[in-house]
DNA sequence: CCTCGGTGGATAGCATGCTATGCACAAGAC
DNA sequence: GTCTTGTGCATAGCATGCTATCCACCGAGG
């Protein structure tokens, strides 16, 4: 046998599995109003604060700029947000949700959390709670440094 | 405060996120061998059975039938893959290997091991197996019925 | 003022994923 | 034998993500 289980096994590989599957899930129902599951993060964001500048909101929900760009023109296409010049600095834009994105905040939010909701259905509260603070662990690991040699003691490095 | 934590903390949030960076991370150490992340599951999956149609392909792991067939076209196109019409049946092509692809099996597992294991780094073991048993709870939530009542009894329905 | 490095944003080009369709072939109904 | 149904695959069209570039504007140095 060469490596029967590896797939099945792979830390990435599942990860992988399940972040589609909830995209999908979230695809479902948030649908109905008019909203993909790309355009969540951002609208999170911006129901957090409204009326960042684009480097801004690619710092908080993590992506490149182009990816931002491309989805902010869908989402001024879809009536989600505005784009607005900054007066302070032409290079700028500030982005702005529309009162459309504010009436559906709640139904959006009540839609992602039924996800999560029927996701995590039967699991113990315990076990959850040490499958999200492990998720944050293994984030902090790849973002943070490109990992060296951490096999003997941590301290006294980045003098 | 509207939700001020409702994204950093919500799972489906959490998850891409992860996915995303190991995604990136597999990236990095596989170009070397001009592979790229979404040819991955089908070549672990032709290394465990090989010659295998591409709608079993899609069983397999997981992904629409559409997917699959762009994926091997770039396959073939990187000459990771050769597709043949099945003799028994002319809907079907069999999927093979190339001896590039085969050549190159080992560096790929060693690269996707290492990748596991940086993310992994420093993280008990126990919690790790939580972790990937919560994952397969997840999945197995997502995948398996759309979830109906889940409160009381789940017999009768669907008479 | 003018030049320059740095930052903000847009664009081009590509990989992955999806849904919706269309077409070819297989296999059974008649 | 033909017709219907189902299966396998391709294509079109779109959303998300990335890297690589390019242009425009800001602010500091001269």
């Amino acid at each position: 046998m060469t490596r029967p289980t590896f797939r099945a096994e792979s830390l990435g590989y599942r990860v992988n599995d399940l972040a589609r599957l909830l995209a999908h899930a979230l695809r479902d129902r948030i649908a109905p109003f008019g909203v993909v599951p790309g355009q969540f993060p951002q609208l999170l964001a911006l129901y957090e604060e409204d009326g960042l500048t684009q480097a801004e909101l690619c710092r908080r929900v993590r992506v490149e700029q182009p990816t931002m760009a491309n989805t902010l023109s869908r989402m001024e296409r879809d009536g989600l947000v505005t784009r607005a010049p900054d007066p302070a600095d032409g290079r700028r834009s500030l982005v702005h949700l529309t009162v459309r994105a504010r009436m559906i905040e709640d139904d959006l939010v009540s839609a992602a959390s039924s996800v999560n909701v029927d996701a995590t259905r039967g699991v113990e509260q315990e076990r959850l709670s040490t499958f999200m603070a492990v998720l944050a662990e293994l984030v902090d690991n790849l973002e943070g440094r490109p990992a060296a040699s951490p096999s003997v003691a941590d301290g006294g490095s980045t003098p």
